[in-house]
DNA sequence: GGAATAGGTGGACGTCGCGTCCAGTTATAA
DNA sequence: TTATAACTGGACGCGACGTCCACCTATTCC
């Protein structure tokens, strides 16, 4: 699936991790989960995992990747409101809201792998900024953009979701609370 | 300075903790920075450490604290426009970037000690959390208010604040940046 | 089909930071 | 001065990390 140089014995063996980490990452919290233990679930050797994945981040990430790609095609050739053709506002409203569904359902990866400063650096992260960068330029709004962008992905935050989720808010409640944002912002 | 009934020595060895804490976090990344570290550079076993914080968080926190005291006491009471008395959207804007400041001066003791979801715990968020929401109400934004306070206060995350200094954005295109969106979402 | 080889495997091992524990010490009260 | 409570500090056990390397096995080339 990744590469096609791969031996077959070590493409079923990354298979194995990464079904094994999936399970063990919906059973338990993120930073309970070490490597070993992934190891161990995969009937692998510790440094058959780390040839491949020097972290569980870099696990947690692996797995996140369908999910988001599936989303970045969405927002690139997709319909709109998601896709092109909406007014800005709507299109960050959904897009915020296709976030927040994304963290309802896989949040657990999302907390494992993206969490803290790590969440600058990934491949998604890349993606988002250049598309509310590209929301922000259609909405005419020049003035601070080049921090905006960030700002603007700021409440996308793993951990943030995480924590309001805890606090009683629904996920109706919090995707509202972003259209709001968003609708103000891109006024 | 904390408690009355301490001891003269547990006070000196208190105070000797802090500095050399202090410097410590001044001088290197804060996960650098092990509690053996800051035992030794205290002149000052384990245990000693131990007994008073929990974790290098817990010290990190503790440093910070008269910092964000400092800034509490402005909003509640100083002048406006970040005290009370000017209209909503300017003191958010102006509290945003105080708390800029705040992290301009003192980043490195909050990403020691506030970091990911920690910093939903702690008593300065709980305090942020109540002036954002007073200001929301001031404004007549009632819809999505709950999950809104939260979401105002994720750009002021210790990480993304250090993520985009690095990423070559000044103090100042930061905090213009928040300026706009405070003055938007409070219309 | 059989060697050669590149790549894959797994677990033993060294290292490091954490946090505890407790025997000895010192301030404070009686 | 003695009794007591609090404080001190370093030795220690633990658990996770990540490396290393001797041993396999799929693949390639003749």
């Amino acid at each position: 699936m990744r590469e096609q140089g791969e031996r077959a014995d070590a493409a079923k063996n990354r298979a194995r991790v990464l079904a094994a980490a999936a399970e063990l990452f919906r059973d338990r919290p993120a930073e309970t989960v070490t490597m070993e233990d992934i190891a161990r679930a995969a009937g692998v050797g510790k440094g058959t995992l780390y040839r491949r994945y020097p972290s569980r981040e870099a696990i947690a990430v692996a797995l996140l990747d369908d999910h988001e790609r599936a989303l970045q095609e969405q927002l690139i050739a997709g319909p709109p409101p998601l896709g092109p053709g909406a007014p800005p506002a709507e299109r960050l409203a959904t897009f915020y809201r296709a976030v927040t569904d994304l963290l309802e359902q896989h949040g657990h990866l999302a907390l494992a792998g993206e969490t803290g400063a790590r969440r600058f650096g990934t491949g998604a992260y890349g993606f988002w900024r250049a598309h509310v960068g590209s929301l922000l330029t259609a909405a005419g709004i020049a003035e601070g953009r080049a921090a905006l962008v960030d700002l603007l992905l700021a409440p996308l935050a793993p951990e943030l979701y995480r924590y309001q989720r805890d606090a009683g808010l629904s996920s109706r409640q919090i995707a509202d609370g972003l259209t709001v944002l968003a609708e103000r912002v891109l006024a």
